[in-house]
RNA sequence: AGGCCCGUAGCUCAGCUGGUUAGAGCACACGCUUGAUAAGCGUGGGGUCGACAGUUCGAAUCUGUCCGGGCCUACCA
């Protein structure tokens, strides 16, 4: 070629004077095999610890890592809520920020403790056999298994923070921290023990959770009680004048109930306030029965009336009537075993879980044996008056006058399980008090324990609690559920930056409901409650110097210390370890999670931690089931030792579905793993599906969607590849003024400096999907369809010396320099490959941070003068269509079209610019006028019209434009002018 | 059973305080290009806005009921 003649003959092939894309960039992504390499770079670089150095003084954004469960593989739900927090961080972090990830691990707790349980079995050691210390020792190694395996896979998605130094629940210093944290809530008063009934199992003599609980059938006896009338109290004492209640002056409430040995343990009846009760009088009873029945003409006995008949028959009653109403509002009764030991009152209470579904409308209710029970007592009466009627084996206390010793269930033989006596002693003792009405027999469902198969009780055991509704100092003289009330409303749980209230409703509604905290457990693993009671007056003992051993101890032999180390060692000199008990409950798990801000992030309320120098704001990120576990757990815990809650901005996101909005189970084989899409498609997929969904929602996860998800990928990849192709060979000195480029750069500079503003508010609201689909709008629309097709002449043709072509990579390196930092948090992988592909010799482009936009990029002119010519450019193309349909023209460039435009001000705004230029046309013709009826007209763009032509003229060899050749210059016959310009230097260049 | 929430084209989503023929991107079909080419451009089909009832001159948008789905409901992390 070198030695051709220049101004080549007829006939050369111009393809080498063009300058097309070129990079090295492949257009096949490779992900699943590139992105571990690309993780490893990271590592080899350091890039978390420059990421920190970089960020040193910036304002801080705290993001404080929720500690997953440690323990089994990682599933697609820890893949959404990590690449969130993934996306949070680094948009936090590129916006100018200090956001530092710090990922922990949640240790304690039953899975693991099951698990370990359940190995201990397979080698053929029960858990009671296994010393404690060993069997916490098997918990903590059982974790530590798993959390480098975890951390492996999390690492895999690409989540940036300090995976060398994660914390734990149970690091030594964390359980001290968690009993440090405990023992500053005890010193607020909020402390106390109560009791509460939980699944108990007899024979095991352990208490259960609910998941360790199944129902089977079981065979149980039904009795139906009769509590006599003993007064009536509110209609008179609240002086309505109304002497309410003499006709059931003689009557007896009657109440039903399968477990005939919680009769001692009744303490109120409940009742409905929605249901219709009656007093009905027996008339005669039935006749010729094998039997006298209990029951007696005369008998008043109130029910529900849907009821009535149905109890009338069971206890033999051959006619009866219905006297009166019956309202229980302030109806007390006799308990039947009064004048035994059971001289107190038994008061009828308006409850809602009462039904008229079966039995007689009244609820027995003993508050020690049911949840129901439970809680309409203690909304009464709080923790007062409820009796331990039941030991640990299940067996009657002197609680049971009367009764004491005898068995619910039988607790060894061959019988192991079965009924005991206490069933039948009550049945026997209400017969002989004249209090039983009838009883049979009821085959039902009835929980029993999972491993022993024997059923279970419900059984009231002493609890520790922090109290709610109790004033406290640190509350500043509020009650815990008035401080967390109010923190609630300074935080923003998504209602102030969207408006969406879902969250903090959610929450509200939570805490204003919620009981006082349970926080202590009979379990292994875990944090115990260090305290000591006084066998006294069963105060806790607060003294600074025992609490400040307890820590110490811990915090140099973890949790175990408190088990292993003898009371007196922390009583020290003052206090007698005879006169203590020492509490052996562990705290509930949700106590150590919520305790995780005060030695992981702490906060500038935290009296234990340095204020960070200059806090912004601390952020958590959670599924929305932590409304009810990690998010509540933390604001109660923060509130009650340090009066605020430990963020300020809470985000929350949904669960992952199947295809069909359906939850993933493995026994429905709709599973899809995290590692199998990393394997598959490159986990940038899944990162980019993420990013694009309305997270708040579950999230639908199926073929279709990450085969959208591929889709959208190779259409951002694709258009920063063809950005780094037409940008090779980019110099400074080839960079134009804003001022002085043509509208196409300006109007683009426009939607950059507005894609900027939307970009931007979308990060900082955390609507990743918003930022994500304007990104996506704005390559697809805006670039691809639209600039880059009409710059592509200039692009590949004009001289580099060329004004326009100048001004459009300076326009493109702007758009190069935004959009591989806007794709960053999102796309880390190929952003950085990106950026490294044009910039070799940088570190990496999680570096940077988002680029400033220059204010005069703004220009509103050009913004809408453009987007008028698009409207107008709409009509051409649609007319280029016909034309093609009716084989005129193959390629726009084979067209010339006439255009005819009404409207004076776009007709002058077409001519202003070279409207060929913008339909890729060889040449536009532009006429005033409505044009012709048989032209070309698009409804939505009126007054105007199009003819197409064909383009007359020769075809140009090298940009393939038609032109004119008596234009051509000398030496280049078959080339447009322009391209001779660009030829010539081209060759001058070589 | 209760509490909170979701339900707009095949898919992901816009549709503000109710107001003309309900939009976008992707997918699909067809066509163009063959100098972003396992790419690019264009055109087109496709929705009883979960169902029903109500408020209103007018509802995807407000109210109620129902259906489907999700999370939570105190020893589950």
């Amino acid at each position: 070629m070198a030695d051709e003649p220049k101004g080549a003959p007829q006939g050369r092939d111009y393809r080498e004077t063009l300058f097309l894309p070129d990079t090295p960039f492949p257009m096949k992504a490779g992900l699943a095999q590139r992105e571990p390499e690309r993780l490893n770079y990271w590592a080899e670089i350091g890039l978390y610890a420059r990421l920190r150095e970089a960020a040193r003084k910036r304002p801080k954004a705290v993001f404080h890592d929720g500690p997953p469960y440690a323990n089994g593989p990682i599933h697609i739900g820890h893949a959404e809520n990590k690449i969130l927090k993934d996306l949070v961080v680094r948009t936090r972090q590129m916006a100018g920020f200090d956001c530092d990830y710090v990922p922990g691990w949640d240790c304690h707790g039953l899975p693991i403790e099951w698990k370990v349980e359940e190995d201990f079995r397979k080698a053929g050691r029960k858990k009671s056999e296994v010393p404690a210390v060993e069997f916490r020792r098997a918990c903590r190694e059982y974790a530590d298994k798993w959390i480098p395996l975890q951390r492996e896979e999390f690492k895999r998605l690409g989540i940036e923070g300090d995976w060398d130094n994660y914390y734990t629940t149970m690091s030594f210093e964390a359980e001290a921290a968690i009993a440090a944290e405990f023992l500053r809530v005890v010193r607020t008063g909020l402390v106390y023990r109560g009791s509460k009934p939980v699944m108990w199992s007899p024979v095991e003599r352990t208490s259960l959770a609910e998941a360790e609980v199944e129902y089977q059938e079981k065979t149980s006896p039904t009795i139906w009680v009769k509590f006599p009338i003993k007064a009536v109290r509110s209609a008179l004492n609240q002086g309505h004048g109304v002497t309410r209640g003499l006709e059931y002056a003689d009557a007896s409430v009657v109440i039903w109930t399968t477990t005939p040995w919680t009769i001692p343990g009744n303490r109120a009846i409940s009742f409905s306030p929605s249901i219709q009760y009656g007093v009905y009088e027996v008339e005669s009873i039935e006749q010729g029965l094998a039997f006298e029945p209990w029951v007696k003409p005369g008998d008043k006995l109130a029910l529900a009336d849907k009821l009535a008949e149905d109890v009338m028959r069971t206890a033999k009653a051959a006619s009866w009537k219905r006297v009166s109403d019956f309202d229980g509002e302030g109806v007390v009764c006799a308990h039947p075993f009064s004048g035994k030991g059971y001289d107190f009152d038994v008061p009828l209470l308006a409850g809602d879980h009462v039904t008229d579904d079966a039995g007689t409308g009244f609820v027995h209710t003993a508050p020690g044996h049911g949840a129901d029970d439970f809680v309409i007592w203690t909304k009464h009466f709080g923790q007062e008056g409820i009796p331990f009627t039941v030991d640990e084996e299940g067996r009657f206390t002197k609680e049971a006058p009367g009764f004491e010793g005898l068995e619910i269930l039988q607790l060894d033989g061959k019988n192991i399980g079965k009924d005991g006596p206490a069933n039948k002693a009550v049945m026997d003792a209400l017969i002989e008090a004249g209090a039983l009405l009838a009883r049979g027999q009821l085959k039902h469902s009835y929980p029993h324990s999972w491993r022993s198969k024997a059923p279970l009780i419900f059984r009231n055991t002493p609890q520790w609690f922090i109290a709610v509704d109790k004033p406290y100092a640190v509350g500043g003289g509020r009650t815990l559920r008035q401080v967390a009330l109010a923190e609630i409303d300074r935080v923003d749980w998504g209602q102030k930056r969207t408006g969406d209230q879902t969250g903090y409703n959610r929450i509200k509604g939570m805490i204003e409901d919620r009981p006082d905290w349970l926080v202590s457990r009979q379990r292994a693993w875990g944090v115990p409650l260090p305290i000591f009671v006084s066998k006294a007056d069963g105060s806790i003992l607060q003294d600074d110097d025992v609490d400040a051993r307890i820590v110490a101890a811990m915090k140099a032999g973890g949790a175990d210390a408190w088990w292993a180390t003898d009371a007196q060692e922390f009583l020290g000199a003052k206090h007698k370890a005879a006169d203590y008990e020492k509490v052996e409950d562990i705290l509930d798990v949700w106590f150590d999670s919520g305790s995780t801000h005060a030695f992981v992030v702490g906060n500038p309320e935290a009296p234990t931690r340095e204020s960070f120098r200059n806090p912004v704001t601390t952020i958590y990120l959670e599924g929305s089931d932590q409304h009810r576990g990690w998010f509540h757990s933390s604001l109660l815990e923060s509130c009650a030792t340090r009066g605020r809650a430990p963020y300020d901005e809470v985000v929350t996101h949904g669960f992952t579905m199947d295809e069909e909005g359906k939850k993933m189970s493995k026994s429905i084989g709709n599973v899809i793993e995290p590692q199998a899409i990393a394997k598959n498609n490159g986990i940038e997929i899944l990162r980019l599906l993420i990013a694009g969904a309305e997270y708040g929602d579950d999230l639908r996860l199926g073929k279709t969607m990450l085969d959208q998800s591929t889709e959208m990928y190779r259409k951002l990849r694709n258009t920063l590849r063809y950005l780094l192709g037409s940008l090779k060979g980019f110099e400074e000195s080839e960079r134009v003024d804003v001022k002085s480029m043509p509208l196409l750069e300006r109007w683009l500079m426009h939607r950059l400096w507005e894609l900027d503003r939307t970009v931007r508010d979308a990060y900082t609201t955390y609507q990743f999907r918003a930022a994500l689909s304007a990104i996506v709008e704005f390559c697809n629309v805006d670039l691809s369809a639209f600039y880059v097709d009409v710059r592509k002449d200039a692009l590949y043709c004009d001289a580099p010396s060329s004004e326009r072509r100048r001004a459009c990579r300076t326009a493109l390196d702007e758009v190069f320099s935004r959009l591989t930092a806007w794709l960053a948090p999102i796309l880390p992988f190929t952003a950085e490959e990106t950026w490294l592909t044009r910039f070799p010799d940088d570190v990496s482009v999680h570096l940077r941070l988002f680029p400033e936009t220059p204010a005069a990029w703004e220009d509103d002119f050009a913004g809408e003068e453009v987007a008028r010519l698009r409207e107008a450019r709409s009509v051409v193309t649609g007319a280029l269509e016909v034309a093609r349909r009716e084989k005129l023209i193959g390629a726009a460039l084979e067209a010339r079209p006439r255009v005819w435009v009404a409207d004076e001000s776009l007709r002058a705004s077409l001519q202003a610019i070279d409207f060929a230029e913008l339909c890729i046309t060889s040449g536009i013709d532009i006429e005033a006028g409505e044009g012709p009826a048989d032209a070309f007209r698009l409804p939505e763009v009126a007054g105007v019209a199009v003819k197409v032509e064909k383009a007359p003229g020769i075809k140009c060899a090298r940009s393939w434009k038609y032109f004119d050749p008596a234009t051509a210059l000398p030496g280049f016959p078959d080339i447009t002018p322009r391209d001779a310009q660009a030829v010539m230097e081209w060759d001058a260049a070589r």
